[in-house]
DNA sequence: CGAGTTTGACCCGCGC
DNA sequence: GCGCGGGTCAAACTCG
């Protein structure tokens, strides 16, 4: 999942032209920032200021609105730095858990190969839609698996729920309709079969079952992609991510394995399919990239900090407009 | 009464 | 060919 592309500095860039894009480098995620109501914001400074400016003099406002500038700018670079600080630990949490989910991974791909002699030793480079993974892709079924994986758009997702609640339900904002239950060998509790119930022609299923060495987490594996938009939008990345990559129907306890409100971690199992980032179904990751936006926003604007460091960037830009303007 | 869940039976692929 | 195990079906059941 790829976060590089929210630029965490507060040095925001307000156009005139709402139209321009405030993140040329991300498109995807531009639409979901001015929905952030800094548009919103900004006309209101603009009408609070302008009317203001025409009720005071001039002069008497400058010389401490200056002030404020410069204490709010040097507090703005302060904000930012502690972003970037924050952002940093972030993305090393998040190659940590990734390194930590392909190890279990490759575990599991070592016990699938139990059954099949090995032939030979041979390594073999496993190159999964772009990437090049190394893989230890010792036996012909380890690697059918993962080619079978491919060819039918295969993801996991795990997610923590409380061990006491023995529903496999994992809410991801897609309409489920549960046809099968089944106990299998290597794992002591039941395995629960879904279809997607929300159109009829939908060819997407997934299996849910918790994880043999931890009860109170569900692996939710998905296969195919939907063929329709996400009918219900998860209060929570993973409800889809959960409180929807993929619930739909029924609320449950179950939330995702994240570290912090704001930013939810990838699990969706790297090694099973490096797949993973992309096999997700491709209508479920602006539906993620929706609920993080969602989720930053309201935490942005929540936070008073945020809202005076918003408050001098914007009054500052106004400032130098309307000095260009005279 | 309709939609969703449960659960035993059945199907099918794979390994021996 | 046989047995095992995962996946699916479908009738019975539950719930709103």
């Amino acid at each position: 999942m790829e976060y590089t592309c929210v630029d965490t500095s507060l040095n925001i860039n307000l156009n005139v032209n709402p139209s321009r894009p405030i993140n040329d480098e991300c498109p995807e995620i531009k639409t979901e920032v001015l929905s952030f109501s800094i548009l919103n914001r900004k006309r209101e400074f603009e009408e609070d200021f302008l009317s203001l400016e025409s009720k005071l003099p001039v002069k008497q406002e400058v010389n401490p609105l200056v002030e404020e500038l410069g204490r709010v700018n040097t507090e703005n670079k302060r904000l930012t730095e502690m972003l970037n600080v924050v952002y940093e630990k972030y993305n090393n949490l998040q190659s940590h858990c990734l390194e930590l989910t392909s190890k279990s991974s490759n575990n599991e791909l070592a016990r699938l190969g139990k059954r099949k002699a090995e032939d030979d030793n041979r390594r073999n480079i496993v190159r999964l839609n772009g990437h090049t993974e190394s893989s230890s892709c010792s036996d012909e079924g380890s690697c059918k698996k993962l080619q079978h994986c491919i060819k039918t758009n295969v993801s996991r997702v795990y997610v923590r729920t409380d061990p006491s609640d023995s529903s496999l339900i994992v809410k991801d904002g897609y309409q489920w309709r549960k046809y099968g239950q089944k106990v299998t060998r290597d794992n002591p509790s039941p395995r629960a079969y879904y279809k997607c119930s929300f159109a009829p022609s939908c060819p997407v299923k997934k299996k849910v079952q918790r994880t043999a060495e931890n009860p109170s987490v569900l692996v939710a594996t998905y296969e195919g992609e939907h063929n329709h938009f996400q009918p219900f939008r998860p209060e929570s990345p993973l409800s889809m991510i959960n409180q929807g990559v993929n619930a739909g129907s029924i609320p449950t306890s179950a939330s995702p394995i994240t570290s912090s409100p704001m930013a939810s971690l990838d699990l969706i199992e790297p090694g099973l399919c490096s797949i993973a980032k992309k096999s997700i179904p491709s209508t479920e990751v602006p539906a993620l990239q929706h609920v993080l936006v969602d989720k930053m926003a309201s935490s942005l604007t929540k936070d008073p900090s945020f809202a005076r460091a918003l408050t001098a960037a914007i009054s500052g830009r106004l400032l130098e407009h309307n000095r260009m303007e005279r």
